[in-house]
DNA sequence: CAAATAGTGTCTTTTAGACATTATTAA
DNA sequence: TTAATAATGTCTAAAAGACACTATTTG
């Protein structure tokens, strides 16, 4: 609880933290997950402290099992953020808290220190998540990439540089297998780009661009929908999309 | 001195430092500013605590500027690295140090802690560059990135780290203008960017892209070479090359 | 005029980009 | 047979890549 935080300071990392920008796709939207605490009522990226007996990537992978359930997930770190007046600017404070919950925590606390924060993005299949809210936080949701709550701190700065971090990345490497089911359509993956770029791509030239650099593969099956023409599903050539990961692929759309 | 760190701890920010990687290019070669600390005889990438009263950016910039007396230097943040064992392995202790230097500090000194270490790396004009060492170490020096001396920690993994960030930077921004002086000839720029990338690139190809993407200009001059056909000068196009910074060129070579 | 290195142009291949019609299914 | 959306091929333009000869200077 909220005691394992305040009291148990001697376990975490003091003036380092991580940020973990969770994203998930769901009806040809980009989705981010935030949490707000209950403390203040503006949102921020999931994030938490570092354990002394782990790594960044496994804090960064515990914050975003916490709130989604799933592990093994797309971790990419891209930036750290960090200078004095992240936590200043902000109207997180003792008196604030008080106010707002009742909560007694001393002006000095560590938690309302000058914290650098170590940021990741993580790509989440949608349907997968069983969204939690940790300990701690009074509200745990997915929000339209485009049309965000008020953030705390400078986490709006932090979802726009993931954003573009993700964006560079998808240029250079086979995103898109963490965001979509095993199987896919043709109209899914390319809507996902879309999505993600925010602009519009020749259906064509995506198609033949993706199957020219192998990482997708047609199947023998068809999604069932009615009404019209039914699509191929097609999966991912795990082989070339870790190759690609790995050493990178031109995939400039 | 000494002292100084190690007393004035509240100065600092526990559990979290900066280190910079420095480059430098000199004679067809690639070098990185190494320090060694007077406790182990092993090496390490410039790097330093942050001030409470600073960013992290401020900090890598201080860093660069205790070792080089340079300023405004281009500054390029590119991963964080963190977990528990980057010390534990690294025989940095207060009983090596007391072997060494007859130093006592204490076993639970902040300084044996875990650190997440946030990484930059900068590019410096080698002419321009007066090593310095700084307080508590031994020894500054360049040394060449294909011949590095035995490191501390994970520095040696940092170094690639940075080399590889700096290779991927160089196809997309105009990485240049930091390790030439101010007017250059195509034959140096053109090896500077061999060098960086470890492999050779057609001369003709190379210059021609470089000038479609209008980043270098022709100068009315040539630089006194004798014995042979004296070069004419070049200098990078300001504007073009800033705005190439900030919204990305590709240049894939 | 010889030595040494600088400078440059053309042709070919590959890749990117624009663009519109036919195919399949269910109701 | 219609409604709805899936699937696909060709032509053009631009960029990348391969390749070798001429130019300029000093000694």
């Amino acid at each position: 609880m909220a005691d394992d935080i305040l009291n148990d300071s001697g376990k975490f990392l003091l003036n380092v933290a991580v940020d973990n920008v969770i994203f998930g796709y769901h009806e040809k939207e980009l989705k981010v997950l935030l949490q707000q605490p209950f403390t203040v009522d503006k949102w921020t990226v999931t994030g938490g402290y570092i354990k002394r007996t782990e790594s960044i990537e496994e804090a960064a992978a515990r914050v975003a099992f916490t709130r989604t359930g799933l592990t093994g997930l797309f971790l990419q770190q891209f930036r750290s953020f960090g200078n004095p007046k992240r936590v200043l600017d902000s109207g997180f404070t003792a008196k604030h808290i008080a106010e707002v919950t009742g909560y007694e925590i001393p002006e000095d606390s560590w938690i309302f220190d000058y914290f650098v924060s170590v940021a990741f993005y993580t790509l989440t299949e949608f349907s997968k998540v069983r969204v939690e809210k940790a300990e701690f936080e009074a509200a745990c949701q997915w929000w339209p990439v485009n049309d965000l709550p008020p953030m705390m701190f400078d986490h709006e700065l932090i979802i726009k540089e993931a954003l573009k971090a993700l964006r560079l990345h998808i240029a250079h490497y086979p995103i898109g297998y963490e965001l979509l089911e095993e199987k896919f359509t043709l109209p899914e993956i390319h809507s996902l780009y879309e999505t993600i770029l925010a602009k519009s791509l020749d259906d064509r030239n995506f198609t033949k661009k993706l199957l020219a650099a192998g990482i997708i593969v047609k199947l023998n099956e068809k999604r069932k929908i009615s009404g019209h023409r039914p699509p191929y599903l097609y999966k991912f050539n795990k082989e070339k999309y870790d190759e690609g990961l790995k050493s990178g692929v031109e995939l400039v759309f």
